[in-house]
DNA sequence: TATTGTTATACTCTATAACTATA
DNA sequence: TATAGTTATAGAGTATAACAATA
């Protein structure tokens, strides 16, 4: 059997699209002042407020030690706020300031046209079918893209 | 209207998906001593044999000034060789040696595999069409997953 | 003993610029 | 003047380990 071309791989097309679209998020953020991962970040506390970091850090990917910049660059430009976490000390209970829901209003506007741009070539019904895929698969390999019902409601 | 969850965002799914990936294929390739883009190198040169490091640098994404390391890590394991440009004596002519070949082959049943795995959740249909979406989408948002036809034949 | 947050360190990766030899 | 390849450097980013406070 004869091998497929690079791009016949979906492993291939996916890490390409992956850091196509990271890219370009990144670049349509800037005028914000954020990177994606500050979005993730104040999207997850739309979703639920109060979280600690460490529930933060994972859905995002990201280790702990880094979240705590993300955290201090977002709670110095007055979007988010540390406060004492109502069930465990150690850690800090992450809320999101008004200024913060409406900076993620305008970045979910920019993150939401951006989306439509590269699905543009796709039908109405080809797009859905595509982004529930997507989810499929994401479930399948183990990506959390759902708060977790263990994490929902109680702060442990 | 209420924003969308992180994982809502098709543009999060497949930034995830795309990290997921990358960092699965590299473990997987660990073993034989190579990374996802050296197998991009490998499998660019068995669709073209003799591309210059420039034509090779570009559908991989990278820099010509990495492709140098690239190149040199995959030479020195005697996968590939560079030889004189039959046209342009500013460019090397990178070209497949036979173990490049097979530790090519070894790569690609690698990769091969875990595409299965990650698909596994669908059937052979809805993974049919996974994949054709996101070639669509690639190709709309200007990446380029084929030869590009004036790189094909000629060697400019 | 394990976990949360934090900090510091070292390491890797990448971007930039500059240089040569050709075109 | 522009391009292919190369090299060196600096900057960004990341991983690791360690620590204090708390569970």
């Amino acid at each position: 059997m004869t091998p497929q071309p690079l791009y016949g791989h979906p492993a291939c097309l996916m890490t390409r699209l992956g850091v196509h679209v990271e890219a370009h998020l990144t670049e349509l953020l800037v005028p914000l002042g954020i990177q994606p991962r500050h979005f993730g970040m104040l999207s997850l506390l739309i979703e639920q407020d109060g979280r600690s970091q460490h529930q933060l850090a994972e859905p995002l990917n990201v280790h702990r030690n880094v979240m705590v910049g993300l955290v201090d660059e977002l709670e110095q430009r007055g979007l988010i706020e540390r406060r004492r976490h109502p069930v465990d000390r150690r850690a800090h209970a992450v809320h999101l300031l008004p200024a913060g829901r409406e900076l993620h209003a305008e970045a979910d506007a920019v993150v939401t046209e951006f989306e439509a741009k590269m699905l543009g070539g796709l039908s109405a019904e080809e797009a859905a079918t595509f982004v529930e895929l997507q989810k499929r698969v994401s479930e399948h390999v183990g990506i959390s893209h759902e708060l977790h019902p263990g994490l929902r409601g109680d702060l442990r």
